[in-house]
DNA sequence: CTGTCGTGGTCTGGTTACAG
DNA sequence: CTGTAACCAGACCACGACAG
């Protein structure tokens, strides 16, 4: 972002295209100012463009400023180091593009191949994840032990909490307080996670320290190095409305969001065109996939584990944790080191398994349909994935 | 004690607005 | 036209916590 306006207005930022789009004039113009028609033109282009219509409408002036620093730098820059220099710049979008080469000489579609392995093939064992009635956070569901119907016609189940025992074993209305379980982020999957999204945050407070569902308010972009993703991420908790800034490890997103990284993949394995012009890392502005040079050996180990481990990962760098069910145990829910024992059973095709006529369906918002079963005594997903009631 | 990791602060370069 | 102010994001560094 540059300098806001002196009249207390949003700051302003070109976005790459057009960027792109005045470079080449300014190229045809041999560095020259262009008239004021063509100015006021491209300034009324970009207002009307998808981005920025009805938004924000870019001044003639505007457009007239970036033409007067662009060619006051281009100047400086040549009068600093003569002779390597041609007097025409290099575009920014492939300085752009010679920066993340020279960084990521790797392929950058595999991270988004693994990602999309885990989010989309690695389900093939769905897991679910239910809100305790006692302190209102979300814990992964180790096992659905029974199941009830109440007179309002809404289905309960008892969940056993993965990592609890059974003095923990909670009664859970199926529609409102069990979904499918949120994802945690992996350091590529942060373009993902967007202001205005429901996300799973980790709220760590002086007593407790659990899993939530926030909002996500507002999203600091900012580069991945050795360590991984270091966006931040403003986000507003929904049980108490305080707001934090969490970093990506502290976020699990929810896996409706999963067209998003598709998408990207898609995007990325299109050609390389797009991931070369795309985005401004800058800004953020759109969506990009970050190379995997950019998280360190160990992580995409890491990650590769992760992917493997299906279902059951752990928030992305959440230290040593195991999943991210035990919360960090302040209180009185230690959980003790027993494995989350899910008995799955075989995928079915659709999203009723009513071997009686007892069985229920239930819409999630995520558009997974669960399906609590007594007869079979099992919690269906939509997606044909099961999980035994105990 | 040492190495690793996470976090926060500071520095630096890039971008835009504006004044002389 | 030239130069500077203002702002932001990335890069870098220092520090503390923690595990081995």
């Amino acid at each position: 972002m540059g300098r806001p306006p002196s009249n207390g207005g949003p700051a302003f930022r070109f976005n790459p295209n057009e960027v792109v789009e005045m470079e080449a004039i300014l190229q045809e113009h041999k560095t020259q100012m262009p008239a004021r028609e063509v100015l006021v033109a491209l300034a009324d282009k970009f207002s009307a463009s998808e981005e920025r219509s009805g938004k924000i409408v870019v001044q003639m002036k505007q457009v007239w400023n970036w033409f007067q620093n662009r060619r006051y730098a281009i100047r400086a820059k040549a009068a600093k180091t003569p002779g390597k220099l041609s007097v025409l710049p290099m575009p920014r979008d492939e300085s752009t593009v010679v920066r993340n080469v020279s960084q990521a000489p790797q392929s950058v579609t595999v991270p988004s191949v693994q990602s999309a392995g885990r989010t989309v093939s690695d389900n093939s064992q769905l897991e679910f994840e239910a809100k305790s009635a006692r302190d209102g956070a979300w814990y992964d569901v180790a096992t659905f032990l029974s199941h009830r119907s109440l007179e309002t016609g809404d289905p309960d189940v008892l969940v056993r909490f993965a990592g609890f025992g059974p003095e923990e074993d909670e009664w859970v209305n199926v529609r409102r307080h069990v979904r499918q379980r949120s994802l945690p982020c992996e350091a590529s999957e942060c373009v993902a996670v967007l202001p205005g999204d429901l996300i799973l945050c980790f709220q760590e407070g002086k007593e407790q320290a659990l899993y939530f569902d926030a909002h996500v308010l507002d999203a600091q972009r900012r580069r991945h190095d050795v360590r991984g993703c270091r966006c931040r991420f403003l986000v507003r908790y929904d049980h108490d409305q305080s707001e934090e800034i969490v970093p990506l490890r502290k976020v699990c997103r929810r896996p409706e969001t999963d067209y998003r990284l598709q998408q990207l993949h898609a995007i990325n394995e299109s050609g390389s065109v797009n991931q070369q012009k795309g985005g401004d890392p800058h800004t953020g502005n759109t969506l990009r996939v970050y190379p995997p040079i950019e998280t360190p050996p160990q992580k995409q180990q890491k990650v590769e584990v992760h992917a493997e481990g299906a279902a059951m990962v752990p928030p992305a760098s959440h230290g040593n944790v195991e999943t991210k069910v035990p919360p960090v145990p302040t209180e009185t829910k230690i959980p003790p080191p027993v494995p989350t024992e899910t008995r799955v059973l075989q995928p079915k095709n659709s999203e009723v398994s009513t071997a009686g006529n007892v069985g229920t369906s239930v819409v999630q918002p995520s558009n997974v349909t669960l399906t609590s079963d007594v007869a079979t005594n099992t919690i269906t997903g939509g997606s044909g994935q099961n999980m035994s009631l105990g």
